[in-house]
RNA sequence: GGGCCGAUAGAUCAGCGGAAGAUCGCCUGCUUUGCAAGCAGGAGGUCAGGGGUUCAAAUCCCCUUCGGUCCA
């Protein structure tokens, strides 16, 4: 960080002057006179019920007046990239504008769609959940809007110079901003490995943008330059359009007839200067912890001089309605974008916000649906984001089925907390914190709903969610060790020849490189396992083909037998046909089930992973339930139907950003895809896919594609397993001689099979009964006797009975024996080694267990029970009769002394 | 991807090493018969599956399958 990095010809011909912040130390170049940079904490919000520019702008309005400027200065303007950034397998989330843009563009692989270009751009960020409703400026999601260059060597477009007149053009003649009023203080960024010198531009206390001038890549602590200088500006919308309305908080801004209708709809008023003097505090603390809130608040209530509970008792329900508003906003886009909430990956964000959004609102009282909150969202929004009207339904959809699935979760909570505090009744003390967390953690009850669900008083610790997180120390990853081939360097890449024409199995070629048991060619027809096709096989001269691997862009085969390939010398190789074929069927199929499936449940449905081997194929889509048996046989029929069609399967090769702009980014089903140009996959209109696995030429080539089964693999994600061409027929065949092998078994005809099936199911069970009541029948009927014969000892009849028998019959007996008044029970088995019981009446005073166990000592075991019901038993049954000999004068003995 | 909790009657759950239970629902009868209900009796269970420990496992340990939940 230099300070010539910041002398800007534009500012000195402009007349700035650069200055020190009193306040921070930081240097700024600034028109006016002030001695601070302009930014919380260093100055006050200023702009608080004063806005700093000439009209109160929506936002719809505030992004379009930034775009069509940027449009006015040779910028194209590009649409939004999604939120969930399926071109990029390092993050889940679109975070800010340049991130559509990474890595391919800024690593000089792939042109820009347009340079220079002006976006305003959707972005989710979590980090900052907890501060949403309470600072006053904090969202999860929000729009960054820029002004991208990318320059090439020998192509640079524009940098600092014309960025910041752009800048300070925009804010001062577009916005009507007072030129003394934008201070640019001197600051330097990196992320990504990436870094450079930038601009914050700072307006009445808040940083309203940051210009970024991307000029080094940081390896090893050091810096080198970038081949291509990318200008990463990111203007905040909500910030602007808070800055030209002047009202208390962005929200009150940015969320127009939407927040509107939530304080109708929950009836929340409070004054004005209320919440102008809590957004001027947010403004000028660095709020990171439960504590800074607290202190923010406590800070606003002295200010207000009021008292402290007053004064949350009437920022609270806003605070609520703030975190509804941005909750259903964030939500709108994300499964807008094609998430489905779920409990991994990017999915639980969405049921995070959800939840958090469901919580607020029954905080208001409110007993709308969370739907009708994010369909009015749709409404505000669609005008400028289409998409989002034409995705609506399922939206509200998905939108519903969780709310249900959050309730369920509260109604089995409420019986949880229910149960705990009977159980804890007993010990007489409350819940503690570790039940508050361990019913947090596994149970997803938040300190909160617990408070509201339990009878008793509740204390949440202040470092819960610590203590929550403190549970989840993470165990190290284990390092996936890939086995490491040390190839000889400057091989060119394999020259792929199956995308020529991939009905060509046998090659010659020259062989480049031999290491071990692999081969290297200067081209193959062999496919190398990706997009979850498995790899090819086949031969090379007389040695086996196993499989292959692709290197970087290199193919490598792997071969058994002695080694015939000699470098330099032509080698003839064969792909093995049948399993090429069967590879390819399945792929194209699974291209087709994934249409068809989309076209059955709706648009909510993306591929997230799928595998294709020779005899099944699997594909694995985003879906909120369970498919029915109704919509799986629709999706096979739609399937069929269009096998049956006879489509034309086009692969083609394009430029990414023509293919992007062609079919969207619902090309990036399978993930991300490397490189400059993508293959693209494209069924009619049916299916565009961007993918490199090796396809039929039509869709009739597939023969017919049969569903074995569905199967839930993690929550909002459905296994689809099936099969097509030769293996779905070799299934059917299969499938029929199991049929007609078990109807034969069951003597009747394969319609015949469930009715047989349920008859023997029924037959079965009444046997089952039938027989325990005929086993208790020789119990009932042995019993009288065995009682009346038994001698009396005392007065004690002691029945003594030895047989082969399951411990579960004896435990019947003994029952039976000891319902009897002044009765002894001493039986014994020798059924899988020794067994007893020795079980009293309650009216007889002796001790079972000690003479039960004395006695299993000889029989090399052991017993233990009851007082009145001992039983035991020992390996050794041999001495049986002696164990119970033993018994028996150790009652008499016991008896008589009694 | 990781951590935690869980799986017992149709439903909700208790039992947590020695006899498989409660509540609701279901069936039969009685009572009251406007309904709700009340009373008596009854049916309903491979204690998720597989291994192990033990004389003995629904119960303890391991694995598998499935569900829930928190975190990234």
């Amino acid at each position: 960080m230099e300070p010539k990095d910041y002398e800007l010809e534009f500012f000195k011909s402009n007349g700035f002057v650069r200055r020190q912040c009193a306040g921070c130390g930081k240097f700024f170049w600034t028109l006016g006179e002030s001695d601070t940079c302009g930014e919380a904490p260093c100055v006050e919000y200023s702009f608080i019920g004063r806005p700093l520019f000439k009209e109160k702008q929506s936002i719809h309005e505030m992004r379009e007046s930034f775009l069509s400027f940027l449009e006015g200065k040779d910028h194209e303007r590009v649409a939004r990239y999604p939120i969930t950034a399926r071109w990029r397998d390092d993050v889940f989330f679109t975070q800010a504008s340049i991130y559509g843009f990474q890595p391919w563009v800024i690593d000089g692989v792939v042109d820009p769609p347009a340079n220079p270009l002006g976006i305003s751009q959707t972005c989710v960020r979590f980090n900052d959940i907890d501060n949403v409703g309470k600072t006053g400026s904090h969202f999860t999601m929000f729009e960054m809007m820029a002004h991208h260059v990318f320059n090439r060597r020998g192509k640079e477009i524009y940098w600092k110079d014309r960025t910041t007149e752009l800048c300070h053009e925009f804010l001062t003649e577009v916005q009507g901003l007072n030129p003394k009023s934008v201070n640019y203080s001197e600051a330097w960024w990196e992320g990504g490995g990436n870094a450079g010198p930038c601009l914050e531009v700072l307006i009445g206390g808040v940083e309203v943008a940051t210009l970024v001038f991307m000029a080094y890549a940081t390896e090893n602590g050091g810096q080198k330059p970038l081949e291509t200088q990318v200008v990463d500006t990111g203007y905040g919308l909500e910030r602007l359009t808070w800055m030209s309305q002047g009202t208390p908080s962005a929200y009150e801004a940015v969320f127009g007839d939407v927040l509107d209708e939530l304080k109708k709809l929950s009836g929340t008023s409070v004054q004005e200067r209320t919440l102008a003097e809590y957004a001027k505090v947010a403004g000028s603390m660095k709020i990171e912890t439960a504590a800074d809130v607290r202190a923010l608040r406590a800070d606003t209530a002295s200010r207000l001089g009021m008292d402290a509970d007053e004064f949350m008792r009437q920022i609270r329900p806003f605070e609520s309605i703030y975190v509804v508003c941005d909750h259903t906003r964030a939500l709108m886009f994300m499964l807008s974008d094609g998430i489905v909430p779920s409990n991994v990956r990017q999915g639980y964000f969405a049921r995070l916000l959800v939840r958090r959004a469901l919580r607020e609102m029954s905080q208001l009282g409110m007993t709308s649906r969370l739907a009708d909150i994010v369909s009015m969202q749709v409404e505000y929004f669609s005008k400028d984001f289409p998409d989002l009207k034409e995705n609506k339904e399922g939206i509200i959809e998905l939108v519903d089925v969780e709310q249900d699935k959050y309730d369920d979760t509260l109604v089995k909570g409420r019986g949880i907390v229910e149960r705990l505090e009977e159980s804890l009744r007993e010990s007489g003390r409350g819940i503690s914190d570790e039940d508050l967390i361990e019913l947090y953690d596994s149970h997803g009850l938040n300190p909160d709903v617990v408070a509201e669900f339990a009878e008793g008083t509740v204390a949440v610790p202040d470092d819960f969610y610590r203590r929550v997180s403190a549970r989840h120390v993470r165990a190290e990853d284990e390092e996936e060790v890939e086995a490491h081939v040390d190839l000889p360097e400057d091989l060119p890449p394999t020259k792929q020849m199956f995308y020529k024409d991939p009905y060509k199995y046998k090659l010659r070629a020259k062989v480049l490189a031999v290491k071990d048991d692999l081969v290297i060619l200067d081209k193959s027809y062999f496919y190398a396992e990706s997009g979850g096709q498995e790899s090819d096989a086949g031969t090379m001269k007389d040695m086996k083909v196993v499989r292959a691997d692709k290197v970087g862009n290199i193919v490598v085969h792997k071969v058994e037998g002695p080694m015939q390939a000699v470098v330099g010398k032509q080698i003839v190789s064969v792909v093995d046909e049948r399993r090429r074929r069967r590879l390819q069927r399945h792929h194209t199929a699974t291209h087709i089930v994934n249409g068809a499936a989309r076209k059955v449940l709706g648009n909510h449905v993306w591929q997230t992973g799928a595998h294709k081997s020779e005899d099944v194929a699997r594909l694995d889509i985003t879906h909120y339930a369970d498919i029915t048996p109704e919509q799986l046989e629709q999706i096979e029929r739609v399937a069929n139907e269009t096998v049956l069609a006879g489509i034309k399967v086009d692969s083609r090769f394009m430029v990414r950003t023509d293919a992007e702009r062609r079919y969207g980014f619902r090309l990036y089903q399978g993930g991300a895809v490397p490189g400059k140009d993508i293959r693209v996959v494209k069924i009619d209109d049916f299916d565009v896919e961007a993918c490199g696995g090796i396809h039929c030429k039509n869709t009739l080539e597939v023969g017919a594609i049969s569903i074995a089964q569905t199967k839930r693999i993690q929550d909002g994600v459905v296994r689809l397993d099936f099969t097509s061409g030769m293996a779905a027929v070799e299934r059917t065949m299969a499938l029929s001689r199991t049929l007609s092998k078990a109807s034969s078994m069951l003597m009747t005809t394969a319609d015949g099979i469930v009715g047989a099936v349920a008859r023997l199911q029924a037959e079965n069970r009444e046997q089952r009964k039938e027989l325990e009541t005929i086993k208790k029948g020789i119990v009932g009927e042995t019993v009288g006797e065995l009682v009346e014969k038994a001698p009396k000892i005392h007065g004690v009849s002691v029945v003594r009975h030895v047989q082969s028998e399951d411990m579960k019959h004896l435990v019947k007996l003994a029952k039976e024996i000891i319902a009897h008044p002044k009765t002894i029970a001493v039986l014994a088995s020798d059924e899988a080694g020794a067994k007893m019981i020795v079980a009293r009446s309650a009216d007889v005073d002796v001790n079972c267990r000690p003479l039960l166990g004395d006695a299993m000592r000889l029989v090399g075991g052991s017993g233990g029970g009851k007082p009145d019901f001992a039983q035991g038993g020992g390996p050794d049954a041999s001495r049986l009769e002696e164990a119970v000999d033993s018994v028996m004068s150790s009652l008499r003995k016991a008896l008589e002394e009694g």
